[in-house]
RNA sequence: UGCCUCGUAGCCAAGUGGUAAGGCAUCAGACUUUGACUCUGACAUUCCGGUGGUUCGAACCCACCCGAGGCAG
């Protein structure tokens, strides 16, 4: 019988998905994971259960227990906290402190899901790797979900064809809806249990204060872009994101304000009021290129941001391998550090992580 | 020192006799496997620098005091 190992998370996607493999046939084992240590990771500030008797990680761990349980399938067990860190956090911290806004779940995706992950799958005599991803396979081809509100393929744009060998998807052919429904039909424990939010196996945290537990806060003077007055302080530019409104606290004004702009030499934060124009860029240039399709197109759409709409781009292909994104139509907020992941209708092509950001030509949030 | 203006929630700021608009910020939710963005809700329990007074009734009128600024010097 082929075998499949299924990452279960304890949430209700991975476990409808083990449970649709079991339907169609195959022999499913469980393997849950566990990356994230708060204790040994002195992730104290900013943690809303650091005082629990229980932590999340423990608590989805018992869900997992329940639901192959349920499932009548086994559940191993794997830790790769020391991985996680050195693999994925300090390039989170490094990021940070060039002032850039990374995204560390593409980052887990690559180097843990669908490496480490895959390997322990395997040496378990898997067949095949499932995941409860909201994303689709197709000859080792990477297509978006077919919930494109639930669709994660995203996070998987820096992950290779490779990767995708012997990987299965299996609810990325149903809508979140669907899933919630046949979890409450076959009676999961988790089928109403809340979806999963903020970094990957570390969970919802408060931002700046969980900053604090790694990195020492460097106050600056925050300046209008438009009039170049100093009019207010910020506390350390790692805290702020491109197009960010929330915490940087300048009031008085008639408008909203939103960080346009950081340099990290003079350790001055830029914001502006309104929707304005020092928001919007015209074209960047990506660094850090994966494609996963044989594809190489000049035209195609692509998303600067998770959840963030579909833009038309034209590609020019560097010699040094980065490559050019232009988009005429103008987008706001594009952000350093995170990645523009490339779509051709349905497929996920690949990504690039945004280096450089440009208006008319010009380089813009003094990075 | 003689004269003038101003003093409303964390910040801007309406309201000039009838019982405190609005915006920003903040907080709480919703949304969300990245830090957003967006959306919804809460936000001066009686008082509008202070103390008295006029009035049925004042933040708005009067007097004085305190404080900020300005014009004369």
């Amino acid at each position: 019988m082929t075998k499949v190992v299924v990452g279960i998370s304890g949430g209700v996607d991975s476990a409808v998905a083990a449970y649709l493999l079991k339907k169609e046939g195959y022999e499913v084992e469980g393997l849950f994971m566990r990356n994230w240590d708060s204790l040994v990771n002195n992730d104290i500030e900013g943690n809303p259960n650091i005082n629990n008797n229980i932590c999340p990680q423990e608590q989805d761990y018992n869900d997992a227990l329940e639901t192959c349980k349920i499932l009548d399938i086994p559940l191993h067990r794997v830790d790769f906290i020391k991985e996680y860190w050195d693999s994925v956090f300090t390039y989170f911290l490094e990021e940070l402190k060039k002032g850039r806004t990374p995204n560390p779940d593409l980052l887990c995706n690559k180097y843990i899901k669908f490496d480490l992950f895959k390997k322990e799958a395997m040496r378990l005599g898997a067949d095949f790797m499932a995941t409860g991803h909201y994303a689709r396979n197709m000859d080792n081809k990477l297509y978006r979900a077919i919930d494109r509100n639930k669709d994660q393929s995203y996070f998987l744009a820096k992950i290779t064809k490779e990767q995708l060998d012997h990987v299965l998807f299996p609810i990325g052919e149903l809508t979140k809806p669907e899933v919630r429904k046949i979890a409450l039909e076959i009676g999961l424990n988790v089928a109403e249990k809340k979806d999963s939010t903020g970094i990957c196996f570390i969970g919802e945290r408060n931002y700046q204060e969980f900053i604090k537990n790694y990195l020492k806060p460097n106050p600056g003077d925050i300046v209008n872009v438009a009039t170049k007055e100093v009019i207010g302080t910020h506390t350390g530019l790692m805290n702020y994101t491109i197009g960010q409104r929330r915490n940087v606290g300048i009031s008085g004004d008639l408008e909203r304000h939103y960080v346009c702009g950081k340099d990290v030499e003079k350790n001055t934060l830029y914001v502006a009021f309104g929707d304005s124009e020092y928001l919007y860029s015209d074209a960047c240039l990506l660094e850090d290129i994966n494609f996963i399709s044989e594809e190489r197109p000049k035209e195609c759409t692509a998303k600067f941001r998770y959840r963030g709409e579909d833009y038309p781009i034209s590609l020019e292909y560097l010699e040094n391998g980065e490559i050019l994104v232009s988009y005429p139509e103008k987008v706001k907020a594009v952000t350093p550090g995170q990645a523009c992941v490339f779509y051709l209708e349905e497929e996920c092509l690949g990504s690039g992580i945004i280096k450089e950001v440009y208006k008319n030509g010009e380089k813009l949030f003094y990075l």
